[in-house]
DNA sequence: CGAGTTTTTGAGACCAATCAAGTCTCGTGG
DNA sequence: CCACGAGACTTGATTGGTCTCAAAAACTCG
């Protein structure tokens, strides 16, 4: 298993993030941006594979996804294993263990990875002396939580093929979303594995199902990604509305 | 379906409230105090089966539940039904539609209920004056995110009479943890289509895991209620550790 | 008492898991 | 340059868990 690089010299002044300049985010106050910008201690890269934070950890940090994919996912005693969401540009990785102290899940990197590191410690002060800021990360966490009942939704009740494309769909349109359609064709960095691990269904059937999809012509399955033909259909196939378009905060 | 009550006058003051006196809670300010005890506008009493909240409502208020059991849940737009969590005493209830704006799932009571309604347009005061009080919702957040990640895990990799065992294990330390079981032998008042609906499994199936678990003497089925005989045993079936015991806050 | 839930049970059908190979690609080392 | 192993994806056969259909029993409430 590979291993999460030393943390490397600052690169990207949060004045000038790429991300802060996209429709998607909400602006900031000017003293807001400053306290962020001394809030964040430095940049994190990571490489496919490695693991950013690990259950049962206690040193947790936290992070916000500044470029590339990453997953978060729990382990049954027997190793059975659930991928609970996944974390593009602009989400915030580890706030459950900054927020209440131990992580009770893992995260592991989708693809190369950059991101922003933030000092946990300073979070009371981040409250506290900037209210706006903290409203916004318990924004962020209900986003979280509304991402993680639609989740729910579909492996409690939805079939198989409807699963698979309510999840194909979902990280297609998050992905859009911070723009990662805009250079070239977009492809979602995942294995039939993780599709699996995340709808709740073996490997096996899971290859079947994504078959059915791309005879459909809705997908084309690369190797290790996936590409997104038709989102309505996907979206038509699980019956599901999208995600509401709405201005969210950066940190 | 029944309707909720008109908003009956306050009764119980935020300074005598009995939750805040469980060691569960975490104590508060002074100043915290009377803050909330302003925030709090009034009590809202249901009735089992009265819908508190509705999906695509925005104008949803902000409630902490002084006492009862409630649920809240996600349909398909063909009528199945997916049970998310459960609110117990000291729960927030309505946050997401709060921050974030429109609702996104029903709440419904499953006993009678007694709710404290607050301001929800005083969230940014509340941010802005009491940064601590902030941080304490952010928490309440992440700690529902981590109960649904249990459940994703639950849906997506235990079995049938793993699931059950999981839940009835989750909702009876939950319960006890505020006090429901000092009083009398703690009764979940749930029916099996509830659990049914909240595991992603047929009603039939259902009743006949729920039978397994009581020939094993784990539970005891009453009327629309479950009795939990033997929490260790249901824990060791899902392979579950049980909540971590931490304080926590009581907006 | 009668109507409507809720729980129970059985039978058959179907969806998804497991078992078992087999192909491809890629990277490594002889 | 080729042999080899590891991952990722495919495919078919078989098994088994769960669903649906159907109906009845138990219980609640008005």
């Amino acid at each position: 298993m590979s291993v999460v690089l030393p943390s490397s010299a600052r690169r990207v002044p949060c004045e000038q993030c790429p991300l802060r300049t996209m429709a998607q985010f909400r602006a900031f106050e000017p003293a807001e941006l400053k306290f962020v910008s001394s809030f964040k201690t430095g940049e994190l890269q990571a490489e496919t594979g490695a693991t950013l934070l690990s259950e049962g950890a206690h040193s947790a940090h936290l992070y916000t996804v500044l470029s590339g994919w990453a997953f978060r996912y729990k382990l049954l005693p027997d190793g059975r294993r659930q991928i609970l969401n996944y974390m593009l540009p602009g989400d915030l990785v580890g706030l459950q263990g900054s927020v209440i102290g131990e992580m009770q899940h893992s995260v592991e990197a989708l693809s190369p990875l950059v991101l922003c590191v933030f000092q946990r410690d300073r979070l009371d002060t981040l409250f506290r002396n900037h209210p706006g800021l903290g409203f916004d990360i318990t924004w962020l966490a209900a986003r979280e939580e509304r991402m993680l009942d639609d989740h729910l939704l579909s492996l409690g009740r939805r079939t198989a093929i409807e699963r698979a494309a309510y999840l194909l769909a979902f990280l297609h349109q998050r992905a859009a979303s911070v723009g990662l359609s805009a250079t070239s064709r977009l492809h979602i960095p995942i294995s039939q594995l993780h599709v699996a691990d995340t709808l709740g269904l073996s490997i096996v059937h899971t290859n079947k199902t994504l078959r059915k999809l791309a005879e459909r012509q809705y997908i084309r399955w690369l190797d290790r990604a996936c590409e997104v033909l038709d989102v309505e259909g996907l979206m038509a196939v699980a019956g599901w509305e999208g995600l509401p378009d709405i201005k969210r905060p950066l940190i």
